[in-house]
DNA sequence: GCTCACATGTGCACAACGTACACATATCAG
DNA sequence: CTGATATGTGTACGTTGTGCACATGTGAGC
């Protein structure tokens, strides 16, 4: 018998109202603090208050918890990049839509350096390109990263800073060159780098991208 | 008491002669079956033919076998990177520096495709800058798929197809493209895609990546 | 060649994990 | 008010990593 002293504020009732809410929280919270692997299941029914078996009430296993919470990261991460979009001034269309496009970059890989747990938590699970464009994995504007880095490069192409023929499968390179310096970074040899060298590397990995796309 | 019946030549004295070896090996084999976490301790020494235990008289524990299962998947990878490399025309210097410049990221890339448990292993764990260098992740020249791509940067500027000032950290912009779109591929929201389609990504990669430079 | 120290493998134990199943109880429809 | 259903409990099993006492080959020095 739990005496209720959890993070969560000592169920009341025999019922805990919001347990599959609460699991995927809890979850968040470990794959913050140690990834993917510390989304163990036992952990998040403790840190809830709540006996193991029931969270097979709200999950089929472990991998759908885990499934759940990486959809959760991803949000995260559409929100970093969301915000650093939001920080750009409003200057003529056509730089703007330059701009938006790098924070997409950006604000990817800050979350990738801040939140390391969680970021490789957000593209640990099984996902396809349907699941790419699920809801539940979108920030506050409702779209996924995915999303938010496609909407961007049309953004490019209607600017005139993309040729249109240019533009079939851009998502995939861009997210590519980006995508992969978040992983050196996170668990890969980049790892130890100080951090003004990483945001020049960042930098230059966008501008790669820019110029190659 | 095990009848011998396994992977290796039944075991004739109380001694094993070369477990380090053979548990290495066996982790090899898990982690091409089922990647990182498929490397589990108990199975490899099953394997072997041999307790649990006597794993722990060569490896400090779990994570140390890991490591070492992970350093012999970089020597693949850098043998991968070298059978494309070997299987260039003799042109004249400038295309063929180019060449293999593009076979470290198709030889990088056709191993993650090829053995996607065993390219995942060998960037799962603990490595930084200095070890990406270690002998034990050579390939047949002696060199690491990280040493690779630099002679083939190096290659690059010496033959004048990469301006000096351009060549600092170069191998990170590179590595962060082909990295980036292996992972894409092996666990990411790119797997399903059929395999024309990964091989024009392939090429369309390495384009982005010789433009941006 | 014998003996003894040491390296290496065995056996057993324990805690933690994922998960299955029978049971208990709170909640809601009628 | 009553019973069906949703949700949480208790217990149990197999698997994993790992520590420790013990057993047994092997080689160094006499």
């Amino acid at each position: 018998m739990t005496t209720g002293l959890g993070n969560s504020p000592a169920r009341t009732s025999y019922r805990h109202g919001d347990l599959r809410r609460a699991l995927i929280e809890a979850g968040v919270d470990l794959a913050g603090e140690g990834g993917p692997s510390a989304v163990v299941l036992r952990e998040a029914t403790r840190r809830v208050g709540v006996t193991p078996s029931a969270a097979y009430r709200h999950f089929a296993d472990r991998q759908a918890l885990l499934d759940a919470v990486c959809s959760s990261c991803q949000a995260l991460v559409a929100g970093a990049i969301e915000a650093d979009q939001a920080r750009i001034p409003a200057t003529d269309a056509t730089e703007s839509a330059r701009l938006r496009f790098r924070a997409v970059g950006t604000g990817y890989l800050r979350f990738a350096l801040e939140e390391p747990g969680r970021f490789q938590t957000a593209f640990s699970a099984s996902s396809d390109l349907e699941s790419a464009t699920s809801s539940a994995r979108a920030g506050e504007r409702g779209l996924t990263p995915f999303q938010l880095l496609t909407v961007a490069l049309d953004d490019l192409v209607t600017e005139g800073l993309l040729p249109a023929e240019r533009r079939p499968a851009a998502e995939f390179l861009a997210w590519s060159a980006v995508h992969g310096l978040a992983e050196l970074f996170i668990d890969g040899p980049l790892r130890a780098l100080p951090d003004p060298v990483k945001q020049t590397l960042i930098t230059r990995v966008i501008d790669m991208v820019e110029q190659g796309l």
